[in-house]
DNA sequence: ACTGGCACTCAGCAGTGGGGAGTGCCAGCA
DNA sequence: TGCTGGCACTCCCCACTGCTGAGTGCCAGT
């Protein structure tokens, strides 16, 4: 039904447009690649594909736009990935590998993700809750007042201010602390949390309330669920780049990227760093972003998923370009977390 | 030569223009507002007041619009700030309230100040440089390798990992800790730099190098500017509803808003928590958002600025409004930081 | 000093009429 | 059977036109 032929041209309409940004006729097709026969074959092949919800016309006598449908079938079966340059390659670990903490390594990296792509970068940072503990620290800040620091696996850093009454002295504290290492270095956040849970059965009764006032707050560190939701967003100015028909969709896009929550749910699923994930147009779960596109990852070191990243933008883009940059910049932050 | 009549006569064209958007005429003039006299009494007040620079016609026979200079006058001489109602002010208050951290702070900061101007809210968070020292905290991760944990007055904290070699004993880590937080507690950050840097001397030889490299890592974060550059924006989604010819500045002000350097520079120099800075379209030091406008301040407990927030609008905006409210926001943001 | 009246300007809009890009279909040819 | 050239048709786009109405500046009168 759809011979090569045919799915030649639907890629070179897909090019065409993507570059163009308009509809694309049968003549200039032929002209602009070297299809081998006439643009009325042409249009009999675009009849078929228009039939089969491949492309469409945006009214009587004008050129052909690919639907989603279009693009779909173009990501999953016509394209093959595009290398970077060298240069490319280059440029991103050398840009990464500056990078001093956690904090700077993300913030680098939607920067970087949104200047290949010339896109919106979103890079969701490293899951809590996914990753080990690396080291609990508990300090004396005054009488009655404690400090508590969390240190992930993957570098990042919470801290607590906790009130405890009757105050504890140092040596309690000091127990505390090395029982609380003993316990949940190396250990997944949620293991970590189950096993802290019966610490302060281990004091002395006057200590207790204030231990397990440590204890509780610590387990809330590790299963905040909040904390999974913190996200980095570049690129924001290409937006006014897309232009042309397009504005009816910055404001939703927008409204996506002030909306955590929402901009989780499109990054989709962690998916492993081999994994891209594609959605186009109406296969979002938002009707308002049905001219818009997501390409994401996961990354972390190894086979493991730690956080995701990708991109938005239009529909209209160059996805195999997209689908390299995406990748390459996932397995570059997946290399610097795993060194670290 | 600008009677009394003539400043009503600016301020109601100001008034109508920004709830309008559209070029106001003498004759919606008088029916609008109770000017008491006639349409062709205003025209000739218009005349005086074009001719002085505060309004201009977009084209001959169109009404008039506010020019910069006009906006200047009216938030410098027209204006008497509008309380904000019980509502907006119980909503800010609980809002902040509930934040746990000194991050939960600004982020609540950011979007309160967003949802009550309807604009792009800028918050910078609180200067390290001008912030003073709480704790530092020295943790051995393993053998020759040590976190340092910085807290500050403002509720900062700053962790850096450090490799020495050779290790130090815990003995001395938690002497080197001891002297770290007896040199530095409660000084500015620059004077704790000035105060630790001579502290490697007292150790052994064999300490030495370990314990200089320790306390420059700690100079270091001291004296990070890179760290006064953080920055916490929100409500750009408001930038799409500002419509209407602006379309042509949401490049430029999404460009802005991507580098933090030009941001800080937007919210200006530091002012004190009690003085707003209003700067009108040509007024900013940016040639390509000679449509927009930035009311900002300084916020801090007491009287001292620790930091800038603002919001970023069109030139055509509610300055009363937004100046209440930048002020009210800035206000609790202070009294909150404050109590912590 | 203010007002009513009047002539003038000009953006915006609706209506009009080519021009051109692109299509679908058909008959002819390999 | 599949490709091609030709042709009639559709309809967006653009430039042009004329009209309307809001708004102005000016002047003479109170």
């Amino acid at each position: 039904m759809l011979d090569d032929r045919k799915l030649d041209v639907l890629r070179a309409i897909i090019e065409d447009y993507v570059s163009t940004q308009e509809p694309v006729g049968s003549k200039a097709l032929v002209e602009r690649h070297r299809l081998g026969v006439s643009p009325a074959t042409v249009r009999n092949d675009m009849a078929v594909l228009e039939d089969e919800g491949f492309i469409a016309q945006p009214h009587t006598s004008a050129g052909r736009i690919p639907t989603d449908k279009g693009y779909r079938l173009f990501v999953d079966r016509l394209t093959s990935v595009k290398p970077l340059s060298a240069a490319e390659r280059r440029a991103i670990s050398t840009f990464l590998e500056g990078a001093v903490d956690l904090d700077d390594v993300v913030q680098r990296t939607v920067r970087m993700l949104a200047q290949l792509t010339r896109q919106v970068a979103i890079v969701q940072y490293p899951s809590l809750t996914r990753s080990t503990v690396r080291h609990v620290e508990l300090v004396t800040l005054a009488p009655g007042r404690l400090l508590l620091v969390l240190i992930t696996s993957a570098g990042r850093v919470e801290q607590r201010v906790i009130e405890v009454s009757p105050a504890l002295d140092d040596a309690v504290v000091a127990d505390v602390r090395a029982r609380l290492n003993a316990l949940a270095i190396g250990q997944r956040l949620a293991d970590a949390a189950v096993n802290v849970e019966s610490l302060a059965d281990a004091f002395d009764p006057g200590e207790q309330s204030s231990v397990s006032k440590i204890v509780a707050i610590l387990v809330g560190a590790f299963s905040d669920e909040r904390s999974d939701e913190r996200i980095a967003i570049g690129g924001t100015a290409n937006l006014a780049r897309f232009g042309e028909g397009f504005e009816s969709s910055i404001k939703p896009i927008l409204e996506a990227l002030e909306e955590h929550v929402v901009l989780l749910k499109l990054l989709g699923e962690a998916t492993s760093p081999s994994m891209m994930t594609v959605r186009i147009g109406h296969e979002l779960p938002f009707e308002e972003l049905s001219a818009t596109s997501v390409v994401a990852t996961g990354y972390g070191p190894g086979e493991e998923t730690l956080a995701n990243l990708g991109i938005v933008g239009p529909t209209r883009m160059d996805y195999p370009g997209t689908i390299a940059a995406v990748r390459a910049v996932a397995r570059y932050v997946s290399q610097i977390l795993g060194e670290s």
